[in-house]
RNA sequence: GGGCCGGUCGUCUAGCCUGGUUAGGACAUCGCACUGACACUGCGAAGGUCAGUGGUUCAAAUCCGCUCCGGCCCA
């Protein structure tokens, strides 16, 4: 028997990669509701190019994305894999306003718009061939843009759908203020952070008394809109002040000394003044006790008029004024740091102002009921983190605030008219910006006007996100196929845009369409560095997947996402991790390329060896399947490397190995095997083989490819189904005492300072004596 | 303050739901070995009081209570 690989090369490189991109890109059939098998359709997170570059953990996740597509795909699914890229909103405009070193208030808002439209290309080419080289199935010729007319045009039409439902009023409230964005911002977008700040001890004045109130505060510049002052019921010190006047020492205003629970006598000096507003708490407090409200500060983050002499003056540097006058007067007692739990908006990290203006409502409170059903019926996977839905559902306590008073978003359409305000909506349908459009009504429904105005707001960008189901099904634009492809199969997702993304996907769409948008939620975790820590650019930890991809190709970077951590637990990133993945594919490779050796054999009459591993491989189908229906690639990743490593080239290989050459014994040639046991290893080699590669296939589908159609035949791997369990798992029952006694007789050999070749005495123990023909040719045992 | 998740060899992780082998694997470490595909290899060794503590049980990494530590979320 010749022993020449069909397969040449030695080991597999990632140059070849390209090549097979390309075959696939020439060979992609358009998704086809109407086609053969079920509908599976992946409602993919577009990307944000918010910088570079691309965070590997993200890139990671979009290769296991892909490992779901490529799952359902050999699972016999139809699959819609929709490749977007987002690029709405606040972080573009930030970009571009960094990029080319304008102020978005400074320049005409349509020029400005048109840099923040460009301002992301090259990014966005960045992450598309990120893509091309992790060999993501999703067609990437031709991907959508959430900032694209097309889509701006169905988040409106839901828009006005909404409105004209009634779900959508507006109303003036105090809300979250972001002064660095210029905006509201809902509580989705609110996060916190421990930061240091002075306590200041104010002396107050007790009218009609020789007393004074200290009164500690954290914001003194809102002294201007104190209403009135708390200290606790049972408050020893204060009792004797209840319900008298507290005079404020700067501007001399009279507010009632109330008791109430809220203030907590170890806080400071125990004594609170409620202004509106410094915290979420005097908000509650100024509806609890009727209070009337004065604005202190400005959208601008300066104060008002109110502030009397500090009107103006931005809220730092009027706190210090404030302080320093009042310590002038020695009318501050004293001052301490404090670590106080700030809320800070997410995306410029400034502290948030509650500051009431009039703002677009979508309502949500009356949908948590409802919302908590569908959350409840969804399939997480893992299931662990329903949890996180469920916290957040509850913990909704305000409609959701969707007017942002921002530039590069979709434009709330709606115009007024100019006499009597009347707000008038358009048909949906198309993409409207009433801040430059002429309106499209000739009279006002109401006063018979003729002049309107355009609202210049835009919206929340968490409206357009949160119908990506909608748009990828085409909602209100093709009837049969929304029909054949919504609900949607399943949303691949990050652990912390739950909040956002999952939450107001799942309201949105019930609102819209009465039905949850997805069946499954699977929700991954973070891509964290080689300690554990979240990436940053602040702190240096940041990994370039470019050079990595480059160097080690696009297998091994999946191959190391799918292997390293489980199902939705944070994973570790670093070089030397992914680095170690890549010995397993030149371990297959090289298994695949002595296959090749052999001939492909139909079935024959086979050996208990033979059986033996057909058996173990159909246990590894059944455990791989396990994995894959849940889209929990950590567990077919590591049972196949297991498998293939530890036990079938290890053991098998090496027990057939003569008997596949048909050359007998190593030094005893007086027993040969027959053709027929040939045959049986032959036939056994390539059908582990297949079922190794089609295993891999979602993982890897570079390697397995390249191997498939060199070996069996010229289609693709990935037009296949996944392998089914048919052999009898009976013959498992050898496993462990096969690989005992193999591993006794390495042992001894190794010992007795015998090479492997040499002939050992040895007894086969009685179990395995029916393997005895191929243990005596593996081992050399004298009989 | 409340909630959720986690704590297993140097590192990462499986096992825990459904108690019962010498707690399995990978990387790293240390020996030895060219073996009819593979030195990007093979064989072997060393390395763990399963965070701590109390309980349930014939039996606990696994179930229950408490404590400590870490992460996230919400007040």
């Amino acid at each position: 028997m010749e022993s020449t690989p069909k397969i040449d090369k030695k080991a597999w490189s990632p140059s070849i990669e390209a090549d097979i991109f390309k075959k696939w890109e020439e060979e992609r059939t358009a998704f086809n509701p109407d086609a053969e098998g079920k509908n599976f359709v992946i409602d993919t997170p577009p990307p944000y190019p918010s910088g570079r570059p691309w965070h590997i953990g993200a890139a990671a996740h979009y290769s296991q994305i892909d490992m779901i597509a490529r799952t359902a795909n050999m699972s016999g699914y139809n699959v819609l894999f929709p490749i977007g890229i987002d690029r709405n909103g606040l972080p573009v405009e930030l970009y571009t306003e960094k990029k080319h070193k304008v102020k978005a208030h400074e320049i005409p808002r349509e020029d400005f718009l048109n840099l923040c439209k460009h301002a992301l290309d090259d990014l966005e080419e960045e992450m598309i061939q990120i893509m091309k080289r992790m060999g993501i199935s999703g067609d990437l010729k031709k991907y959508y843009r959430t900032d694209s007319e097309e889509y701006r045009r169905l988040t409106q039409a839901t828009f006005i759908d909404l409105y004209t439902k009634g779900l959508i009023y507006q109303a003036s409230r105090p809300n979250n203020y972001c002064i660095g964005c210029g905006t509201t911002i809902a509580d989705a977008e609110v996060s916190y952070e421990e930061l240091s700040t002075e306590l200041v001890y104010i002396r107050f004045k007790v009218k009609e008394s020789d007393d004074d109130l200290i009164v500690a505060t954290t914001r003194p510049e809102l002294l201007c809109s104190c209403q009135t002052v708390l200290v606790n019921p049972d408050d020893e010190r204060y009792l004797k002040h209840q319900d008298k006047y507290a005079v404020d020492p700067v501007y001399g205003k009279e507010v009632i000394i109330q008791p109430h629970s809220s203030a907590k006598p170890e806080f400071g000096s125990g004594a609170v003044m409620v202004c509106s507003y410094g915290d979420y708490t005097d908000v509650l407090l100024f509806r609890e006790l009727g209070l009337n409200e004065i604005i202190a500060v400005d959208k601008n983050g300066r104060m008002t008029d109110a502030a009397g002499k500090y009107g103006g003056l931005r809220i730092k540097k009027a706190r210090a004024e404030i302080v320093a006058d009042l310590e002038k007067k020695d009318l501050v007692k004293k001052k301490e740091n404090i670590i106080h739990r700030t809320p800070i908006c997410e995306r410029s990290r400034t502290p948030i102002e509650i500051i009431p203006m009039s703002e677009y409502y979508l309502k949500q409170i009356e949908f948590k009921p409802e919302i908590m059903k569908l959350a409840k019926k969804m399939t997480f996977h893992p299931e662990k983190h329903r949890q996180i839905l469920l916290n957040w559902i509850d913990a909704v306590s305000i409609d959701w605030p969707i007017s942002r008073r921002r530039y590069y978003a979709t434009e709330i359409p709606i115009w007024y008219c100019k006499k009597c305000s009347e707000p008038h909506l358009p048909k949906p349908g198309q993409y409207y910006q009433p801040w430059k459009d002429k309106a499209p009504f000739s009279k006002c429904k109401k006063c018979s006007s003729e002049e309107f105005v355009g609202d210049e707001r835009t919206f929340d960008t968490w409206m357009d996100s949160s119908i990506s189901p909608l748009f990828i099904t085409k909602y209100m634009q093709d009837k049969d196929f929304f029909s054949k492809t919504y609900p949607t199969t399943l949303r691949p997702q990050a652990k912390d845009i739950i909040r956002t993304w999952l939450y107001y996907t799942s309201l949105r769409c019930n609102q819209l369409t009465g039905k949850l948008p997805f069946k499954h939620a699977w929700v991954m975790g973070y891509g964290v560095d080689e300690k554990g820590e979240r990436m940053s650019k602040s702190k240096g930890n940041v990994i370039d997947p470019i050079p990595l991809l480059e160097r080690l190709g696009g297998d091994t970077f999946r191959y190391w996402a799918a292997s390293e951590t489980s199902l939705g637990a944070d994973f570790r990133c670093s070089e030397n991790r992914i680095i170690g993945s890549k010995k397993f594919l030149t371990k297959l490779w090289n298994i695949a390329r002595f296959i090749s050796i052999f001939p492909i054999q139909k079935e024959v009459e086979m050996t208990l060896s033979d059986k033996w591993i057909l058996s173990e491989a159909s246990k590894l189908i059944e455990e791989c399947s396990i994995g894959f229906n849940d889209f929990n690639f950590f567990i077919p990743a590591n049972k196949v490397r297991e498998f293939t490593w530890n036990t079938f080239a290890a053991h098998y290989l090496e027990m057939i190995k003569g008997r596949a050459y048909g050359s007998g014994f190593n030094n005893q040639k007086q027993e040969i095997f027959s053709e027929q046991e040939q045959k049986s290893a032959w036939f056994t080699l390539h059908t582990v083989m297949k079922s190794i590669l089609l295993l891999l296939a979602p993982i890897v589908p570079f390697v397995s490819d390249a191997l498939w159609r060199e070996m069996y035949g010229k289609a693709s791997i990935h037009r296949e189904m996944f392998p089914k369990a048919i052999w009898d798992k009976e013959y498992s029952k050898y496993t462990e005492n096969l690989l005992e006694f193999n591993s006794k007789v390495w042992f001894e050999k190794k010992n007795k300072g015998l090479s492997l070749k040499e002939t050992i005495n040895i007894d086969i123990p009685n179990e395995l004596q029916e393997f005895s023909k191929d243990l005596r040719a593996m081992h050399n045992i004298n009989t």
